[in-house]
DNA sequence: GATTAGGGTTGG
């Protein structure tokens, strides 16, 4: 019954504070059943998120303690929930709802047009105003007008890291060790733009089950999904044809091969379900009427239509319209029981050479894609460290080509100064950032026949070129800084600033240590904020004020005064303090028209931009020096209009925020 | 009256 405001306010999770008393609505996105603790109550662990919280990350997590088990708000997932006195506090670096004496709360169903009534209260007394029901209602409509735990990803769309839900149909298994490991050897119809570790199933004792006639129409498309653990006996439950949904599956990255050889090649994925249900992990059998089933049957059959299972696959012939590039390397060779179609055309075309090797019965194989998704990244930590902006800003002069980019001078400097800041929002909400947006639009708009930055038709020379990915489409800058992290993409921008110039070799480089990712630049003669541990070992110190480790090459190199520092502290003075390494590291701004973004260039990606020209060779070539000057300009001519340039940028995140990556790119 | 516990991937 609607009775007159209570006169409660109702703040927003995302803008909830430590030490506050607040009233909250939420939906339950997460519900740990409550248990009893050591001490006198129980628990209850719930996880709260609202139409204010944009990532779908975020949440409110509660701790919620109570003599009586009926006391506390045993709500499902999806239900909404009000809280009246809830107390807000801080709880390592999070905020966490805590109830108090006071604290009531109400539970409201999920279902739209459902009783705008409780459900379950604290008390026999609450007040659902008008307001109260309006609040429902909306909350029940965004909720059900958004799919929040979706973390559906077809095989295309993996990379490695992600972990994800896989919808697919199951067309062999076979027990790996038993009560350990089930392999299933499954097809979604798509084909990732990684390498997938295949599962050796000859070996002795594997006894796969499969339907050959199946297993012949999904050949080139077959992955290997081991289930561990938990999961096991789900997995064995399993039959051969039936359609299935992987909750949280792991698209690790395979690390036991030497699978990057090569700058340019790709890592190895390997699809693991892990032990445990965190995170919702588990196997469901779909029912063969569900919608996913039916969605993905439709799929499969346009690929490979379904034929007896005496009768070759259509798929044998190549130049199908639909033909996907075949790999039968795969999971073919593997199936020992499965009769294989002789004569399927097998090519790897213009993908990534991997250079696999086939150790330890494990070979990976890599396919042709069309899909615009690439990967992401996970062993970016390293890159923690870029961060320049302790560094001189750079230098007005350099963007002398104002009056051709339609920017004013004051523009363009206000760019530089926060160049290396990385205060997105404070760009984005500027106005003067607005013009130089506009004149690389109206740049790209002038030059000729290119009409659109995605018409990949169109013959545009580029400063720099990519090295792989030649079946990755682009992405607009705008989309990158929406989409996922981490993740990489291929870009085609213009440099409109960067830094540090090269103005001497000694501004220009960087002193890395590799062991524990201190940085300074050549140029320092100070570590920053007068560290102790630096004044100390500058005792040692020769030319730079940095500890010689030795010279070699006709170069002086330093041992890490960090690494130095911390082996005198632990007692661990006979170990070899590791040799600062020179690097490469700058920062560019690009921006493509939709938006710009920051991107570093460091290490052996910056070796690969700047042709192979490594930085000890700087130190020892004035015309090395001299030709990675004019490379830069090239990229980023202090006068005239900026050319396009092509690259692929990885995201990832740092305590600091996302940033972005510069890699596989050369200049050409 | 204080305490309790503080969600949670990455081996294969």
């Amino acid at each position: 019954m609607s009775k007159t405001s209570a006169g409660h306010v109702y703040i927003p999770l995302s803008d909830l504070r430590g030490n506050t008393v607040v009233d909250i609505y939420g939906i339950v996105r997460f519900l740990k059943k409550p248990y009893k603790t050591r001490g006198s109550d129980y628990c209850l662990v719930i996880s709260l998120f609202d139409q204010s919280m944009s990532d779908p990350d975020q949440k409110l997590k509660c701790l919620l303690f109570a003599k009586d088990m009926s006391r506390l708000p045993l709500a499902e997932v999806g239900d909404i929930i009000r809280f009246h006195r809830l107390s807000i506090v801080n709880y390592a670096g999070e905020l966490q709802g805590q109830m108090k004496p006071g604290t009531s709360w109400v539970i409201f169903s999920p279902s739209i047009g459902g009783s705008p009534d409780a459900i379950k209260a604290s008390s026999i007394n609450y007040t659902i105003t008008d307001e109260d029901k309006s609040r429902v209602k909306n909350l029940r409509e965004w909720a059900a007008s958004r799919n929040f735990h979706d973390k559906k990803c077809s095989l295309k769309e993996i990379c490695p890291g992600l972990y994800f839900d896989l919808v697919c149909q199951v067309v062999s298994t076979c027990v790996i060790e038993d009560g350990v490991c089930l392999l299933l050897r499954v097809w979604d119809g798509t084909v990732p733009n990684y390498p997938v570790r295949v599962i050796d199933t000859e070996k002795e004792g594997c006894r796969v089950h499969s339907l050959p006639g199946l297993h012949r129409r999904a050949v080139g498309y077959l992955y290997d999904v081991c289930i561990f653990d938990d999961h096991f006996e789900a997995g064995s439950q399993i039959k051969p044809g039936q359609h299935v949904k992987l909750y949280n599956l792991h698209a690790a990255e395979y690390r036991n091969l030497e699978s990057r050889s090569e700058l340019s090649a790709l890592p190895v994925v390997e699809l693991t379900l892990h032990q445990g249900t965190s995170f919702g992990r588990r196997i469901a059998i779909l029912d063969e009427q569900s919608e996913d089933a039916h969605k993905l049957r439709r799929h499969l059959a346009d690929i490979s239509p379904e034929v007896s299972s005496d009768t070759p696959g259509k798929l044998s012939s190549t130049g199908s319209p639909n033909m996907v590039s075949r790999d039968n390397r795969t999971a073919d060779a593997g199936l020992a029981n499965d009769a294989q179609p002789q004569g399927n055309q097998v090519h790897v075309s213009s993908a990534v050479d991997i250079n696999q090797p086939s150790t330890s019965g494990i070979t990976a194989k890599r396919l042709r894609t069309n899909d615009s998704k690439v990967c992401n990244v996970k062993n970016v930590n390293d890159s923690k460290n870029i961060d320049t902006r302790n560094d001189s800003h750079s230098d007005n002069s350099d963007s002398s080509n104002a009056n051709d980019e339609q920017v004013s001078k004051k523009k363009q400097s206000d760019i530089s100064e926060e160049l290396f800041s990385d205060s997105r929002e404070s760009r984005r909400n500027s106005d003067e950032l607005q013009p130089v947006k506009e004149s690389i639009v109206n740049g790209s708009k002038t030059e000729g026949s290119a009409q659109s930055l995605d018409d990949t038709r169109c013959m545009r020379q580029t400063a720099t070129v990519i090295l792989n990915h030649p079946n990755t489409k682009r992405t607009k800058i705008e989309r990158i800084l929406q989409h996922m992290v981490p993740y990489k993409f291929r870009v085609l921008a213009r440099v409109v600033d960067y830094h540090p110039k090269p103005k001497s070799v000694q501004n220009f480089l960087q002193l890395y240590c590799p062991d524990c990712h201190f940085l300074c630049p050549l140029s320092c003669h100070k570590l920053p904020d007068s560290e102790s541990t630096f004044e100390r070992s500058l005792e040692t110190g020769r030319g730079l004020d940095l500890p010689v480790g030795s010279t070699f090459g006709g170069i002086q190199h330093y041992n890490c005064p960090e690494c130095v520092e911390n082996s005198s502290q632990n007692s661990d003075s006979l170990k070899t303090p590791p040799i600062l390494q020179y690097i490469y590291m700058l920062r560019f701004l690009i921006d493509d028209g939709t938006d710009w973004l920051l991107a570093n260039l460091w290490k052996n990606d910056a070796v690969t931009f700047f042709r192979d020209i490594s930085p000890t060779d700087l130190l020892q070539s004035k015309n090395l020096f001299q030709e990675v000057e004019e490379m830069l300009a090239q990229v980023c001519p202090a006068e005239g209009e900026k050319p396009w340039i092509e690259c692929c940028i990885m995201s990832y995140r740092t305590a600091q925020g996302t940033q972005y990556q510069i890699f596989d790119t050369a200049i050409v």
